[in-house]
DNA sequence: CAAGTAGTTGGGAATCATTGTCAAATGACC
DNA sequence: GGTCATTTGACAATGATTCCCAACTACTTG
C-alpha cells in the first residue's frame, strides 16, 4: 500500500510561501524567500516539495523566456495564464474557445492524447509605468 | 555599418538539414545528424547558427516538456504548431481567433508588450499504431 | 593572385537550473 | 519512549547551453 505523505515543517513553509505569493515564482526565489523569512529549507527540499504539489496538481507550472520553471498556487480546473514578465503577477484566463479549436485541430490531423500550452506573456501596468 | 553575414560552410550546413527535416529538432540532434553525414560542425556552431536563423525569424523555436529548445524551419507568419511528441512531426496550425482572445484578455487587464505562446502536443497516427 | 581584416569556427571550460546520492534527522504510530 | 520508513540537506553530478579565445577563412582591395 501506498505510504501517506508526512506533515513537516519544510512542505508546509513551501505551501505557506505560495499562498502569499500571487504571481508565479521560480523554485529558487522561493528558496530565497524562505531564507529571509529565517524558515531555512534546503534547496533539494525546495525542489522536491514543488515537483510533489505540481504532480498533484495543487499548482500549476510553466516556463518563462528562460527556462526556468516557474510555480503557482492556482484554482482548480483547466485554465491558462496572462502573466507579468517583470513582477510574475498572474491573472487567470479561460478560452473555452480554444480548448475546442485545440482539440478539433488535433482530431482532424489525427493526433492522440493531446494536450497544449497557451500561455500570455507581457508588461502589467504597474510595471509599465514604473519603468517610465 | 554592420556587416554581412558570410556565408560559411557550416552555416550552409545547418540549412540544409533544416531542409531536409520536417519535424523539429533540437541543436544536439542536428548536430549528430551531420556528424552522421560526414558533414561535421562544432556544436557551439551549431547553437549559434541556430541563435542567428531564429533571431532572423527564419526558424521556429519551442520548448518541449524536458526544456529543450527545438527548432524547425517553417513558413513565414505567425502560426502555431501541431507537435508529434515521439517523432518531431509537425503541423503548422492558425487560429486567428485565438490571437484576438488574447490579445483582448490582454488589454481588458492592462498589460503592454503582449505576445503568447500556444503549442498543441500529441501523438501522430504513425507513432500511435507504431507503438500499439 | 596576395595580403589584410574582421567575422567565424571549434572544443574545452564555465554556467546554471535541476536532479541524484546517502547518511543523519524526524514524523507517525505502537 | 521506541521503532522505522519517509524526508531532509549538503554536496556531487548531470545536461543543455553559453562563454572564451586562439586558429581559421570568407570577403575585399590592390
Amino acid at each position: 500500500m501506498v505510504e501517506a505523505p508526512r506533515n513537516t515543517r519544510q512542505r508546509r513553509a513551501v505551501v505557506a510561501i505560495l499562498e502569499d505569493l500571487d504571481g508565479f515564482a521560480s523554485a529558487q526565489e522561493i528558496h530565497d524567500i524562505l531564507k529571509k523569512r529565517g524558515e531555512s529549507v534546503g534547496l533539494s527540499t525546495v525542489y522536491r516539495s514543488l515537483q510533489v504539489l505540481a504532480d498533484a496538481a495543487e499548482v500549476d507550472a510553466l516556463r518563462n523566456d528562460d527556462g526556468e520553471v516557474l510555480y503557482r498556487q492556482c484554482s482548480a480546473g483547466h485554465h491558462h495564464h496572462l502573466v507579468c514578465r517583470s513582477c510574475g503577477r498572474t491573472v487567470e484566463v479561460e478560452g473555452p474557445t480554444v480548448e475546442r479549436w485545440a482539440d478539433k485541430i488535433a482530431e482532424e490531423n489525427g493526433f492522440q492524447d493531446v494536450a497544449h500550452t497557451l500561455e500570455i506573456f507581457g508588461t502589467c501596468n504597474s510595471c509599465a509605468s514604473a519603468r517610465a
